[in-house]
DNA sequence: TATATATACTACATATATGTGGCAAATACT
DNA sequence: AGTATTTGCCACATATATGTAGTATATATA
Protein backbone atom coordinates (compact mmCIF):
# COMPACT_ATOMS: atom_id res chain seq x y z
CA UNK A 1 0.00 0.00 0.00
CA UNK A 2 1.30 3.53 -0.85
CA UNK A 3 0.20 6.66 0.85
CA UNK A 4 0.76 10.04 -1.07
CA UNK A 5 0.27 13.69 0.26
CA UNK A 6 1.10 16.71 -1.05
CA UNK A 7 2.53 19.61 0.88
CA UNK A 8 3.65 22.99 0.84
CA UNK A 9 6.84 23.91 2.79
CA UNK A 10 8.78 27.04 3.08
CA UNK A 11 12.23 27.14 2.31
CA UNK A 12 14.69 29.40 4.61
CA UNK A 13 14.64 32.06 1.83
CA UNK A 14 10.95 32.23 1.32
CA UNK A 15 10.37 30.50 -1.39
CA UNK A 16 7.15 28.69 -1.83
CA UNK A 17 8.31 24.81 -2.58
CA UNK A 18 5.42 22.53 -3.79
CA UNK A 19 5.95 18.81 -3.68
CA UNK A 20 4.80 15.58 -2.93
CA UNK A 21 4.62 13.42 -0.32
CA UNK A 22 4.53 9.98 -1.36
CA UNK A 23 4.93 6.82 0.63
CA UNK A 24 4.44 2.72 1.16
CA UNK A 25 2.92 1.73 4.07
CA UNK A 26 5.88 0.74 6.87
CA UNK A 27 5.05 -2.97 6.01
CA UNK A 28 5.56 -2.41 2.20
CA UNK A 29 8.45 -0.66 2.92
CA UNK A 30 9.81 -2.90 5.15
CA UNK A 31 9.18 -5.96 3.14
CA UNK A 32 11.42 -4.06 0.08
CA UNK A 33 13.78 -2.76 2.34
CA UNK A 34 14.58 -6.44 3.42
CA UNK A 35 14.45 -8.37 0.41
CA UNK A 36 16.60 -5.59 -1.93
CA UNK A 37 19.23 -5.91 1.02
CA UNK A 38 19.06 -9.35 0.40
CA UNK A 39 19.49 -9.36 -2.79
CA UNK A 40 22.83 -7.54 -2.94
CA UNK A 41 24.09 -10.78 -1.66
CA UNK A 42 20.97 -13.57 -2.74
CA UNK A 43 23.52 -16.49 -2.04
CA UNK A 44 23.75 -15.73 1.82
CA UNK A 45 21.28 -16.53 4.63
CA UNK A 46 20.24 -14.07 7.02
CA UNK A 47 19.37 -13.84 10.60
CA UNK A 48 16.68 -11.84 11.85
CA UNK A 49 18.74 -10.56 14.23
CA UNK A 50 21.00 -9.47 11.35
CA UNK A 51 18.73 -7.68 9.89
CA UNK A 52 16.69 -6.10 12.13
CA UNK A 53 20.22 -4.33 13.08
CA UNK A 54 21.16 -3.32 9.33
CA UNK A 55 17.64 -2.12 8.70
CA UNK A 56 16.37 -0.64 11.87
CA UNK A 57 13.19 -2.44 11.82
CA UNK A 58 11.49 -3.70 15.42
CA UNK A 59 12.17 -7.02 16.21
CA UNK A 60 9.03 -9.02 16.43
CA UNK A 61 7.25 -7.02 13.27
CA UNK A 62 10.36 -7.69 11.31
CA UNK A 63 9.94 -11.57 12.13
CA UNK A 64 6.36 -11.65 11.56
CA UNK A 65 7.16 -10.55 8.09
CA UNK A 66 9.54 -12.85 7.31
CA UNK A 67 6.85 -15.67 8.06
CA UNK A 68 5.09 -13.75 5.30
CA UNK A 69 7.40 -13.65 3.34
CA UNK A 70 8.72 -17.41 3.59
CA UNK A 71 4.66 -18.49 3.15
CA UNK A 72 4.69 -16.51 -0.32
CA UNK A 73 7.05 -18.60 -1.47
CA UNK A 74 9.78 -15.90 -1.66
CA UNK A 75 12.35 -16.94 0.99
CA UNK A 76 12.54 -20.15 2.71
CA UNK A 77 13.60 -20.30 6.24
CA UNK A 78 15.68 -22.70 8.69
CA UNK A 79 14.85 -22.52 12.24
CA UNK A 80 17.46 -23.31 15.39
CA UNK A 81 20.36 -22.70 15.98
CA UNK A 82 22.36 -21.43 12.63
CA UNK A 83 19.40 -20.87 11.44
CA UNK A 84 17.88 -17.87 9.45
CA UNK A 85 16.05 -16.47 6.09
CA UNK A 86 17.52 -16.66 2.22
CA UNK A 87 16.12 -16.76 -0.94
CA UNK A 88 13.60 -19.33 -2.53
CA UNK A 89 12.73 -17.66 -5.68
CA UNK A 90 15.30 -15.92 -7.20
CA UNK A 91 15.65 -11.96 -7.05
CA UNK A 92 15.24 -11.86 -10.68
CA UNK A 93 12.08 -13.35 -10.63
CA UNK A 94 10.65 -11.40 -7.62
CA UNK A 95 8.41 -8.52 -9.18
CA UNK A 96 8.70 -5.50 -7.20
CA UNK A 97 4.35 -5.70 -7.74
CA UNK A 98 4.38 -9.10 -6.05
CA UNK A 99 6.05 -8.19 -2.80
CA UNK A 100 3.75 -5.10 -2.22
CA UNK A 101 0.87 -7.71 -3.28
CA UNK A 102 1.83 -10.26 -0.67
CA UNK A 103 2.23 -8.24 2.05
CA UNK A 104 -0.62 -6.11 1.63
CA UNK A 105 -3.26 -8.94 0.86
CA UNK A 106 -5.56 -9.75 -2.03
CA UNK A 107 -8.67 -8.35 -0.68
CA UNK A 108 -8.68 -5.51 -3.22
CA UNK A 109 -9.39 -4.13 -6.33
CA UNK A 110 -8.75 -1.52 -8.50
CA UNK A 111 -10.80 1.33 -7.70
CA UNK A 112 -12.18 4.82 -8.81
CA UNK A 113 -9.82 7.97 -7.43
CA UNK A 114 -13.45 9.44 -6.20
CA UNK A 115 -14.62 5.71 -4.64
CA UNK A 116 -17.76 4.79 -7.07
CA UNK A 117 -18.35 1.38 -7.44
CA UNK A 118 -19.39 1.60 -11.21
CA UNK A 119 -16.54 3.69 -12.54
CA UNK A 120 -15.10 2.36 -15.70
CA UNK A 121 -13.69 3.68 -19.31
CA UNK A 122 -17.45 2.99 -20.92
CA UNK A 123 -19.00 4.67 -17.26
CA UNK A 124 -16.47 7.06 -16.03
CA UNK A 125 -16.07 9.76 -12.99
CA UNK A 126 -14.51 12.90 -14.01
CA UNK A 127 -11.55 12.24 -12.62
CA UNK A 128 -11.14 9.05 -14.72
CA UNK A 129 -8.73 9.50 -16.90
CA UNK A 130 -6.56 11.45 -15.29
CA UNK A 131 -6.23 8.99 -12.74
CA UNK A 132 -5.59 6.33 -15.09
CA UNK A 133 -2.37 8.51 -16.45
CA UNK A 134 -0.81 8.24 -12.91
CA UNK A 135 -1.89 4.72 -11.88
CA UNK A 136 -0.33 3.13 -15.20
CA UNK A 137 2.58 5.07 -14.61
CA UNK A 138 3.18 3.20 -11.73
CA UNK A 139 1.63 0.09 -12.64
CA UNK A 140 4.08 -0.48 -15.57
CA UNK A 141 7.33 0.43 -12.74
CA UNK A 142 6.24 -2.10 -10.33
CA UNK A 143 5.65 -4.95 -12.64
CA UNK A 144 8.19 -4.20 -14.93
CA UNK A 145 11.03 -4.47 -12.24
CA UNK A 146 12.44 -7.15 -10.43
CA UNK A 147 14.69 -7.18 -7.25
CA UNK A 148 17.70 -7.25 -9.52
CA UNK A 149 16.74 -4.53 -11.79
CA UNK A 150 17.78 -2.16 -8.82
CA UNK A 151 20.41 0.74 -9.07
CA UNK A 152 23.01 -2.04 -6.96
CA UNK A 153 26.08 0.08 -8.07
CA UNK A 154 24.50 3.47 -7.49
CA UNK A 155 23.09 3.38 -4.19
CA UNK A 156 25.87 3.56 -1.06
CA UNK A 157 23.44 2.49 1.58
CA UNK A 158 23.87 -0.91 3.26
CA UNK B 1 -3.25 10.29 1.03
CA UNK B 2 -3.66 7.65 -1.06
CA UNK B 3 -3.27 3.79 -0.92
CA UNK B 4 -2.02 1.92 -3.81
CA UNK B 5 -2.59 -2.26 -3.13
CA UNK B 6 -1.40 -4.41 -6.60
CA UNK B 7 -4.03 -7.60 -7.15
CA UNK B 8 -4.36 -10.61 -8.82
CA UNK B 9 -7.43 -11.71 -9.55
CA UNK B 10 -9.41 -14.43 -11.67
CA UNK B 11 -11.69 -13.42 -14.46
CA UNK B 12 -14.94 -16.16 -15.04
CA UNK B 13 -12.87 -17.52 -17.91
CA UNK B 14 -9.84 -18.63 -16.04
CA UNK B 15 -8.22 -15.62 -17.18
CA UNK B 16 -5.56 -14.27 -14.46
CA UNK B 17 -5.13 -10.66 -14.45
CA UNK B 18 -2.68 -9.27 -12.73
CA UNK B 19 -3.91 -5.43 -12.00
CA UNK B 20 -3.67 -2.48 -9.26
CA UNK B 21 -5.25 -1.17 -6.36
CA UNK B 22 -4.43 2.70 -5.82
CA UNK B 23 -6.71 4.14 -3.63
CA UNK B 24 -7.27 7.66 -2.10
CA UNK B 25 -7.86 7.84 1.28
CA UNK B 26 -11.65 7.98 1.88
CA UNK B 27 -10.62 11.45 3.28
CA UNK B 28 -9.67 12.85 -0.09
CA UNK B 29 -11.83 10.98 -1.81
CA UNK B 30 -14.76 12.65 -0.34
CA UNK B 31 -13.06 15.96 -0.87
CA UNK B 32 -12.68 15.25 -4.30
CA UNK B 33 -16.27 13.82 -4.70
CA UNK B 34 -17.63 16.73 -3.09
CA UNK B 35 -15.66 19.59 -4.77
CA UNK B 36 -15.63 18.01 -8.41
CA UNK B 37 -19.37 18.06 -7.76
CA UNK B 38 -19.99 21.07 -7.05
CA UNK B 39 -17.31 22.15 -9.80
CA UNK B 40 -20.06 21.16 -12.31
CA UNK B 41 -22.38 23.98 -11.35
CA UNK B 42 -20.04 26.29 -9.58
CA UNK B 43 -22.37 28.97 -8.89
CA UNK B 44 -24.97 26.98 -7.08
CA UNK B 45 -25.48 26.71 -3.14
CA UNK B 46 -24.82 23.30 -1.84
CA UNK B 47 -26.94 22.51 1.60
CA UNK B 48 -24.76 19.72 3.38
CA UNK B 49 -28.25 17.11 3.25
CA UNK B 50 -28.15 17.38 -0.40
CA UNK B 51 -24.20 16.25 -0.57
CA UNK B 52 -25.06 13.48 1.80
CA UNK B 53 -27.71 12.32 -0.37
CA UNK B 54 -26.09 12.90 -3.74
CA UNK B 55 -22.59 11.45 -3.02
CA UNK B 56 -23.22 8.93 -0.09
CA UNK B 57 -20.90 10.47 2.07
CA UNK B 58 -21.87 9.81 5.94
CA UNK B 59 -23.75 12.77 7.24
CA UNK B 60 -21.16 14.17 10.13
CA UNK B 61 -17.74 13.03 8.27
CA UNK B 62 -18.52 15.04 5.37
CA UNK B 63 -20.13 18.29 7.65
CA UNK B 64 -16.74 17.73 9.45
CA UNK B 65 -15.15 17.90 5.69
CA UNK B 66 -16.92 20.85 4.92
CA UNK B 67 -15.62 23.26 7.54
CA UNK B 68 -11.96 21.48 6.61
CA UNK B 69 -12.57 23.13 2.98
CA UNK B 70 -14.13 26.10 4.03
CA UNK B 71 -11.25 27.05 6.75
CA UNK B 72 -8.77 26.45 3.56
CA UNK B 73 -10.27 28.77 1.72
CA UNK B 74 -11.70 26.60 -1.33
CA UNK B 75 -15.73 27.52 -0.27
CA UNK B 76 -17.52 29.43 1.74
CA UNK B 77 -20.70 28.52 4.31
CA UNK B 78 -23.60 30.22 5.30
CA UNK B 79 -25.51 29.29 8.40
CA UNK B 80 -28.74 29.05 9.36
CA UNK B 81 -31.87 28.18 7.47
CA UNK B 82 -31.12 28.80 3.82
CA UNK B 83 -27.28 28.37 4.25
CA UNK B 84 -24.98 26.17 2.60
CA UNK B 85 -21.78 26.02 1.02
CA UNK B 86 -20.56 27.67 -2.40
CA UNK B 87 -17.13 28.17 -4.05
CA UNK B 88 -14.85 31.02 -2.60
CA UNK B 89 -11.99 30.06 -4.96
CA UNK B 90 -12.90 29.38 -8.03
CA UNK B 91 -12.85 25.97 -10.07
CA UNK B 92 -10.07 26.82 -12.19
CA UNK B 93 -7.93 28.06 -9.58
CA UNK B 94 -8.27 25.20 -7.36
CA UNK B 95 -5.76 22.02 -8.03
CA UNK B 96 -6.36 18.47 -7.31
CA UNK B 97 -3.37 18.50 -5.36
CA UNK B 98 -4.66 21.54 -3.48
CA UNK B 99 -7.57 19.49 -1.90
CA UNK B 100 -5.20 16.40 -1.24
CA UNK B 101 -2.81 18.41 0.72
CA UNK B 102 -5.76 20.38 2.09
CA UNK B 103 -7.75 17.67 3.86
CA UNK B 104 -4.34 15.54 4.64
CA UNK B 105 -2.41 18.05 6.62
CA UNK B 106 1.08 19.72 5.82
CA UNK B 107 3.17 17.72 8.67
CA UNK B 108 4.46 15.70 5.93
CA UNK B 109 7.50 15.35 3.56
CA UNK B 110 8.87 13.73 -0.02
CA UNK B 111 10.08 10.69 1.68
CA UNK B 112 12.17 7.53 0.05
CA UNK B 113 10.36 4.33 -0.78
CA UNK B 114 12.01 2.10 1.20
CA UNK B 115 11.79 4.66 4.40
CA UNK B 116 15.41 6.05 4.81
CA UNK B 117 15.89 9.87 6.25
CA UNK B 118 18.99 10.02 4.20
CA UNK B 119 18.16 9.17 0.67
CA UNK B 120 18.55 11.61 -1.65
CA UNK B 121 20.00 11.92 -5.53
CA UNK B 122 23.00 12.11 -4.34
CA UNK B 123 22.66 9.41 -1.98
CA UNK B 124 19.89 7.33 -3.44
CA UNK B 125 18.87 4.01 -2.10
CA UNK B 126 18.62 1.26 -4.31
CA UNK B 127 15.11 2.19 -5.25
CA UNK B 128 15.42 5.67 -6.03
CA UNK B 129 15.49 6.49 -9.36
CA UNK B 130 12.39 3.94 -10.02
CA UNK B 131 10.26 5.50 -7.28
CA UNK B 132 11.15 9.02 -8.57
CA UNK B 133 9.53 7.82 -12.15
CA UNK B 134 6.49 6.94 -9.99
CA UNK B 135 6.19 9.94 -8.09
CA UNK B 136 6.72 12.90 -10.89
CA UNK B 137 3.83 11.15 -13.10
CA UNK B 138 1.64 11.25 -9.87
CA UNK B 139 2.84 15.33 -9.35
CA UNK B 140 2.83 16.71 -12.96
CA UNK B 141 -0.67 15.55 -12.78
CA UNK B 142 -1.89 16.36 -9.65
CA UNK B 143 -0.17 19.67 -9.64
CA UNK B 144 -1.29 20.42 -13.32
CA UNK B 145 -5.35 19.99 -13.23
CA UNK B 146 -7.56 22.13 -11.49
CA UNK B 147 -11.04 21.26 -10.81
CA UNK B 148 -12.00 22.77 -14.18
CA UNK B 149 -9.93 20.24 -15.93
CA UNK B 150 -11.88 17.72 -15.76
CA UNK B 151 -14.24 15.46 -17.95
CA UNK B 152 -17.31 16.77 -17.03
CA UNK B 153 -18.64 16.07 -20.30
CA UNK B 154 -17.84 12.62 -20.72
CA UNK B 155 -19.14 12.07 -17.31
CA UNK B 156 -22.57 10.51 -16.76
CA UNK B 157 -22.27 10.51 -13.13
CA UNK B 158 -24.16 12.89 -10.68
C1' DT C 1 20.53 -34.84 27.38
C1' DA C 2 21.55 -30.03 28.33
C1' DT C 3 22.40 -25.56 26.44
C1' DA C 4 22.55 -21.81 23.34
C1' DT C 5 20.55 -19.79 19.48
C1' DA C 6 17.25 -19.36 16.17
C1' DT C 7 12.36 -19.11 14.13
C1' DA C 8 6.88 -19.47 14.99
C1' DC C 9 2.88 -18.19 17.12
C1' DT C 10 -0.68 -15.91 19.93
C1' DA C 11 -2.38 -12.28 22.33
C1' DC C 12 -2.24 -7.78 23.63
C1' DA C 13 -0.92 -2.52 23.31
C1' DT C 14 -0.76 1.70 20.81
C1' DA C 15 -1.53 5.00 16.96
C1' DT C 16 -4.20 6.66 13.31
C1' DA C 17 -8.14 6.88 10.20
C1' DT C 18 -12.84 6.72 9.95
C1' DG C 19 -17.57 7.05 11.53
C1' DT C 20 -21.42 8.55 14.97
C1' DG C 21 -24.30 11.10 18.68
C1' DG C 22 -25.73 15.01 20.83
C1' DC C 23 -26.13 19.66 21.36
C1' DA C 24 -24.94 24.62 20.47
C1' DA C 25 -25.19 28.57 17.35
C1' DA C 26 -26.92 31.08 13.35
C1' DT C 27 -30.54 32.61 10.34
C1' DA C 28 -35.12 33.02 7.67
C1' DC C 29 -39.72 33.05 8.26
C1' DT C 30 -44.05 33.52 10.67
C1' DA D 1 -40.57 35.79 20.33
C1' DG D 2 -41.08 31.10 18.45
C1' DT D 3 -40.08 27.59 15.16
C1' DA D 4 -37.89 25.19 11.50
C1' DT D 5 -33.71 24.58 9.14
C1' DT D 6 -29.12 24.90 8.66
C1' DT D 7 -23.93 24.85 9.93
C1' DG D 8 -20.27 24.22 13.94
C1' DC D 9 -18.21 21.70 17.39
C1' DC D 10 -16.82 18.25 20.89
C1' DA D 11 -16.45 13.88 22.53
C1' DC D 12 -16.79 9.22 21.89
C1' DA D 13 -17.07 4.60 19.03
C1' DT D 14 -15.10 1.59 15.70
C1' DA D 15 -11.74 -0.21 12.28
C1' DT D 16 -7.23 -0.84 10.73
C1' DA D 17 -2.23 -0.45 10.83
C1' DT D 18 1.58 -0.82 13.55
C1' DG D 19 4.35 -2.24 17.46
C1' DT D 20 5.38 -5.28 21.75
C1' DA D 21 5.55 -9.27 25.24
C1' DG D 22 5.81 -13.80 26.33
C1' DT D 23 6.18 -18.38 25.25
C1' DA D 24 6.59 -22.48 22.33
C1' DT D 25 9.24 -24.98 18.97
C1' DA D 26 13.32 -26.40 16.21
C1' DT D 27 18.20 -27.56 15.75
C1' DA D 28 23.45 -27.54 16.11
C1' DT D 29 26.84 -28.41 19.37
C1' DA D 30 28.94 -30.11 23.38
Amino acid sequence: MINIKYFFKFAADILLFHGIFMKLTNTSEYALRILTYMAKDPGQLYTAKSLIEKLKISDKYLRRLMTTLSKEGFIYSIQGRDGGYSFKKQPNEIFLADVVNAVEGMDTYAGCVLGFEECSCENPCVMHSTWVKVREEFMSVFTGKTLSDLDFELAKRY
